[in-house]
DNA sequence: GTCACCTCTGGAAGGTATTTTCAGGCCGGG
DNA sequence: CCCGGCCTGAAAATACCTTCCAGAGGTGAC
């Protein structure tokens, strides 16, 4: 009995076809008909059984046992698995063209690929494009601010209601105002040691402006998130922490790439007050679970 | 030979870490301890047969077959097909990067690092495991509303309010509560033709789950946003929408991953419904911009 | 505290897929 | 025409996967 061995390499790696054009020559004619089929069609045939891939190619189980041994492997349950990676691997080869805008009739999956990979592309922007001195600055006033405002309207309200929402957690005194009337009222009871933030993404949001404007003219350190740092609202800003700028198209309004930015800096702020007040901040967190508890039914 | 095709939804892509981090709450101790396995270490598990698995984990062949069951394969030797794919794929697309948790002494910088990457590994397992046929039909149901009422408390509630607000400015009749007892009052006034969507990251928030039974038993077609599609909420919704689950640490609160997996969600069914009513939706953003141009001051 | 019930779990039986064995057939050479 | 070697596939043997079942462990009710 000759034993063929094809080299001492390893099973073999994505280059399959190549493997199987090398041997084919030293291969018998129903061995071919398999390595044919194999290198054809891989996601197919991973998907065979022995017995499966046996009838397809008009050959026998032992055959293509011989076959799989030929190309390198113990067996056919190891080609199979080098198979089914291969696929997977020349399936990730051709990526969907995420770079093109959503089109009216763009399947949905598409969509869901298209939004996915835009924002997390506005994640890497935001984040490499965050200045981390003012970030750091702007952590610092809050860990020892006696009590934070923060002003947002429509999408960046959401926002601002979100960092307030953690911020209390952790025992941190935070409003969140969208009411532009009530939000200057509040402005003008702050003093030195309170924080007031302003978000907004075009920097210009007057209902936003008018209340960082009174807090900085009333003593208190403000932080304006913002999407234009070179906007109104930076006159006002002890601390600017400026958010991405994602193209927009007719389908996605810039709030959607904005809001994405917008909450990682706000989350970013939450993080580095935790730590900075990491004492109080991690049994009140703990305590906030435990209080809604009960609110949650068991199945 | 048998060869059994199961109908329903394909077994699962490279979204495995994802699937196991969705599931695990819904698992048993043993079958957990199979899934982190997998999970950990997909290219290793793939080499393993089932009985290696088993002893590998600590448990038993059976077990190792009912893990692979409830992550949607037919048995153990597809679940094993599956992970060779993903062992190839993510060895192309090398470097995991495995983050850290954030610790208390961590410099900002790192902070704003290990956010951004999380929250893109939140948005990437949440567009693997997205269902986009449930994702279609919610889009569908949604596009022929009449109107539409969207219950969220806590960090959904301003996921909620996030959807409202773009529906809103595309024409689309939509409101979200937050308050418990107005929801349930509003869900009363629901029939056939109208939606309901739950915000729920644990799928269990009593609050949000009883508006929508209310709807579901007026009739309403019911959508459910979670992160437990085994959750209580399910059995009152006809499309069920998985939200990816992110492991948590204590500075790193899972209202945080959960929220940016939502909001994806929520703004894949935007586009889809902007695409489907694309005649009144276009002309009905633009003029949104139109009326609020005059808010933003020029400097 | 005890009991009943339900779920989880692993051992072992049962079935399927893969590997090995082996005998027959094809083909070229004598 | 006969012989020998090699290819080939059927079937046995084995390995692997799946299913079934009974015991263990935990939980809630009384």
């Amino acid at each position: 009995m000759k034993e063929i061995f094809a080299g001492g390499a390893p099973p073999a790696p994505a280059a399959l076809a190549a493997k199987v054009r090398t041997l084919a020559p030293s291969m018998t004619r129903s061995m071919q008909r398999v390595a044919e089929a194999v290198a054809g069609d891989p996601a197919g045939c991973a998907a065979l059984t022995v017995t499966g891939l046996a009838e397809l190619t008009g050959t026998s189980e032992a055959t293509v046992v011989r076959t799989a041994r030929l190309l390198g492997y113990p067996g056919y349950r190891d080609l199979r698995l080098a198979l089914a990676g291969l696929a997977a691997h020349q399936q990730s080869g051709r990526a969907p063209a995420v770079t093109a805008d959503i089109a009216v009739d763009d399947p949905i999956a598409d969509v869901v690929a298209k939004l996915a990979y835009d924002e997390q592309q506005t994640l890497a922007d935001t984040a490499a494009g965050l200045d981390t001195v003012q970030l750091g600055a702007a952590v610092a006033a809050l860990a020892a601010a006696r009590r934070t405002e923060i002003y947002g309207v429509a999408a960046s309200g959401l926002v601002a209601q979100d960092l307030a929402q953690k911020l209390l957690r952790i025992g941190h005194v935070a409003h969140a105002h969208s009411d532009p009337h009530l939000a200057v009222t509040n402005a003008v009871t702050l003093r030195a040691k309170d924080v007031a933030i302003a978000i907004t993404h075009s920097g210009s949001t007057g209902d936003v402006i008018e209340p960082l404007r009174v807090a900085f003219e009333h003593g208190a350190t403000t932080i304006a998130v913002t999407g234009r740092p070179d906007g109104l609202v930076s006159a006002y800003a002890d601390h600017i922490l400026t958010t991405s700028t994602a193209r927009e198209s007719e389908l996605r309004p810039a709030a959607m790439s904005s809001r994405t930015s917008q909450l990682l800096v706000v989350d970013c702020l939450f993080v580095g007050v935790a730590q900075r007040t990491y004492e109080t901040a991690a049994p009140a967190l703990a305590a906030s679970y435990e209080a809604l508890a009960h609110r949650h039914r068991n199945g």
